[in-house]
DNA sequence: AGGATTTATCTTGATGTCGAGATACTCTAA
DNA sequence: TTAGAGTATCTCGACATCAAGATAAATCCT
């Protein structure tokens, strides 16, 4: 059964017979892959009224454990934006209730960001939605192979977590 | 060994031990290895004074074959924006002589596209380089893990490559 | 202690994208 | 042949992001 790339590839194997185009069998499938799966995130979000970008600010926080908080220097080392952009995710989150900012008692420059009651209520909910989304994408593969291609990838994602730090 | 993913899914198994994140072992990969591909897609394709939205564009053209035309229409489908980008795209490629539009003989509304010497130049260079290096990438994987890995993405990929059509 | 450097966060301006709507042309069928 | 529906492209306003610079506080070094 053929899909988008392999549509791709023939076409590219057509016009450059010259180039060996193997590598995207892979690396085509995974950018593809990982749009698809961004749309497939958003529309779960958006039954409980949240946006892709707060899931990724809320779930950082929630991943923290109590009492909830990071700063927004670790907030943006966890969802990998800027200063700019974290700034402006944490006014409008402020302003939807979902988290405080409260003055970081340790440094007067800095500043902590805190999950509210109802900022968890809606980041554990959707948590819980998008796995289910998530485990029914994967049902036609076996856990073996899950397992395989997860190694796989762990593989291929080394050399980048390396570089950055 | 472990990478980020890994410290990821130990902490929300810490704090939601009742949700089960296997799914995320793979899919969580895949998103940040494509975020990564991006990245690594928009350095290679700068040796050739290219941004990545410029290379998908002229790409397209180029795997169209000879001679080289497509509506923005078509364009748009191959590369998943939306009208209003594309106008915006093929204008600055058009200011860059990338490519040139032509009014469409057989229908007065429609245009086509058309990859310049120039355009066609670069994207075949930027295409030699960008596969070096995503087999550079792939080199500790063998050929027997590429393919199964491409066959089991090829089976993720499919649903999604359905609903479109 | 005190000046220089580093760190943490916010501000600002430019950019690319989206989505809705506008415009122009084509196709269908009465 | 003409009204209505459909199609192709472009225009425009809103928005999220980034990168660079500003501000303020902490830390380091002599």
């Amino acid at each position: 059964m053929e899909d988008e790339v392999d549509r791709l590839l023939e076409a590219w194997r057509r016009e450059r017979p010259d180039l060996d185009v193997a590598p995207m069998e892979v690396l085509s499938r995974v950018s593809r892959l990982a749009r698809h799966l961004d749309r497939a995130r958003s529309q779960a979000f958006s039954t409980h009224g949240l946006e892709s970008w707060e899931f990724d600010v809320l779930a950082a926080l929630r991943r923290a454990g109590a009492p909830y908080q990071l700063s927004p220097g670790k907030l943006l080392k966890e969802t990998l934006v800027t200063s700019g952009t974290m700034t402006n995710r944490v006014d409008r989150l402020t302003a939807r209730g979902l988290v405080e900012r409260l003055p970081d008692p340790a440094d007067r420059r800095g500043v902590l960001v805190q999950l509210t009651d109802a900022g968890r209520d809606a980041v554990d909910a959707a948590m819980a939605d998008l796995l289910t989304h998530e485990r029914q994408l994967l049902g036609s593969i076996s856990d073996r192979d899950q397992a395989k291609i997860a190694r796989v990838l762990r593989e291929l994602v080394r050399p980048f977590d390396l570089e950055k730090h």
